[in-house]
DNA sequence: TATGTCGTCATTCTTTTGGGTGATTTTGGA
DNA sequence: TCCAAAATCACCCAAAAGAATGACGACATA
């Protein structure tokens, strides 16, 4: 995102530029600066509308994705947020999905502790106190379909 | 978002004309042409960033009308063809809300005895082993929210 | 009245979860 | 190469959840 406003600028300055150095070379009319002023506005405005399509799907990737979305995304930046890893988020999607603690750690080919300890870990860092509190929390960030 | 287009095209129409109009009456110097460029450059960035921003956000209002619903209704059918009671149902959501046993019970104002009995058997109703399995299957099945 | 459903509650026993602690190995990045 | 984070596992203990069974009262209805 930083970048692309210094794409902006940078394009934006370069053009400036551009069209005062024409000034001193050539096609100065006198009717020129309307046609001139209408370019560089619109070229601004499309400019303007790509940069903030950007800014406005970059920045909350929120309500949009939630509904259906057979194509769900736990991201991301919730989790970093949280600071809960993958595989924990890992394990708290079979949470989610009703599975037990054996069935989890059977499926991901690891020993039960493990994943009580991921699990342990989880619920501290979404505030849960039970899996069910952790699956709702979860949904609630986004974290889970 | 059409009248937005249309409004955005009448304000740039509007600054052009002023511009153009105030070229004919004052202060037309000669390097006034990058100064009034610049500026139409920036305002025309701001209504784009501002028109992408809102096309961004506007656009697909879709797939969005089932899921938010403030206006959650479990119904009904489902619920009776499952022959879960009114009861079961109401212990259920409080399930899916993370609540334990002894929450729900002294919220509902019954014993945990109670509470486990009615889990207990709308767990067989929904053939679910676990609590979080139970919610899962219930908000498949339209009665959780 | 007899029957059936629903909600309520208890008791016993087993399984599952969760908390706490400590330790080892992998791994990704400075 | 070295460190920090991540993933792995174990052990113990307590709490919560679940299964099974039996029971009782209220209520509606056949």
């Amino acid at each position: 995102m930083k970048h692309q406003i210094l794409i902006f600028g940078a394009i934006g300055g370069l053009l400036i530029t551009l069209l005062k150095w024409s000034e001193y070379r050539f096609l100065v009319v006198e009717h020129s600066f309307a046609i001139y002023g209408g370019l560089v506005a619109g070229i601004f405005a499309l400019l303007g509308i790509w940069l903030g399509r950007k800014l406005a799907t970059n920045r909350s990737p929120d309500i949009r994705q939630t509904p259906l979305t057979l194509t769900f995304t736990p991201d991301r930046n919730k989790r970093e947020a949280l600071n809960i890893t993958p595989r924990e988020l890992e394990v708290l999607t079979l949470v989610a999905q009703g599975l037990s603690n054996s069935e989890i750690a059977s499926r991901l080919f690891v020993s039960e502790n493990t994943i009580k300890t991921h699990c342990s870990r989880a619920f501290d860092k979404l505030g849960a106190k039970r899996r069910t509190q952790a699956v709702q929390i979860g949904k609630e960030f986004g974290l889970l379909p």
